[in-house]
DNA sequence: GTCTATAATTCGATAGAC
DNA sequence: GTCTATCGAATTATAGAC
């Protein structure tokens, strides 16, 4: 056997092709959704040849996947008050929606696929159950990720409403409102005491 | 010119064809999807010949427009009280979302399709904001609507988390424990001064 | 009213030249 | 690594016999 050298830091070689692919297919998939999104569009944005896409990514689901891994970069929210905590999530929340178009993205391919709604669960499992488990006062298993569901409820309910469906009154809502409004929301999902 | 009867209440001949169809078309579409929800499963799932839906419905899109012309038959609200009111719109969204997979099937194709999406707004429109008009303590124009977009994120928020994307703890939650949590905010959304 | 047959596209995926 | 060419399958929609 020959010693395995560390693994360098790039192992990809054609790291600007795939970065452009995955760049277009994050478009593609937030404008049409899973089913419309075609490799073949896709390809034609990245300016590239569509069997190229298949070459990096297997198949369509395999290109999604890699499209869909998503960082919410969640603030860190320690040493803030309840009512700082609501004020600084529903503001990180709008600011990630509005910044990166793959959550939208991701919330139309979630509707229709279902590695699409493994992938959104994951993402709000993994990256705001902790959060609730840091400041939520019930300690029982389970219920810092009933309290992240919660709190994706709403989250998700508004981005559909601007974001996805585009409801004329929840599109023109100003950023400030919708923050005053759902703030208090989301802080009371997180730290109220059970109902 | 032949003077015209009054209409007969039904006018349409075959109208249990049109039926099966239609009912076909709810749950195709909500269990695929518009694009994936083929007329040609639809047409076997009703036991009769997709041309038979083209004849019917046009095209696709006629097909799904008829088939999502929904009535939330949204609750006589007048006389309750502030906290009766959320507990008995959140109670009467979930009977309605877990009664009849149509909404599912309407969240669905909204998501992927802008006719779908317009659907979507202009029931809850219609149906949710003379509620808010009714009951919140503003007046000036358009603040009704903005109310019925707040109380139609959290719904849509929580019928995503419950039954399109399923997350785990979403989906487990009792029935009383969501409408715990989610009536003070429907009643908050609604009756509360603005923020 | 119902069905057969098929037109016209479009898509994901593959094979192979260079 | 990149592209051409194409297969096989599936779709909406139409034309027309009965």
């Amino acid at each position: 056997m020959s010693p395995t050298p560390p693994v360098p830091p790039v192992p990809r070689r054609s790291d600007a092709t795939r970065a452009a692919i995955l760049a277009a297919a994050r478009d593609r998939f937030a404008a049409d959704g899973y089913e419309r999104a075609t490799i073949r569009a896709i390809a034609k944005d990245a300016s590239i040849d569509p069997s190229m896409v298949m070459r990096y990514f297997g198949n369509k689901e395999g290109l999604f996947a890699a499209a869909a891994d998503f960082d919410l970069r969640m603030p860190d929210v320690s040493g803030l008050s309840h009512r700082e905590l609501g004020i600084a999530l529903v503001t990180h929340f709008l600011d990630r929606w509005e910044g990166d178009e793959t959550l939208t993205a991701l919330l139309r391919v979630g509707v229709t696929n279902p590695a699409g709604a493994e992938r959104v669960q994951a993402i709000f499992q993994e990256q705001v159950a902790p959060i609730a488990a840091a400041v939520c006062p019930d300690t029982a298993p389970g219920r810092a990720a009933a309290r992240a569901a919660l709190v994706a409820s709403q989250i998700l309910g508004v981005a559909m409403s601007r974001y996805v469906l585009r409801f004329p009154p929840a599109a023109a809502m100003p950023r400030e409102e919708v923050v005053a409004w759902l703030a208090p929301t989301v802080q009371r999902y997180l730290t109220a005491e059970r109902p």
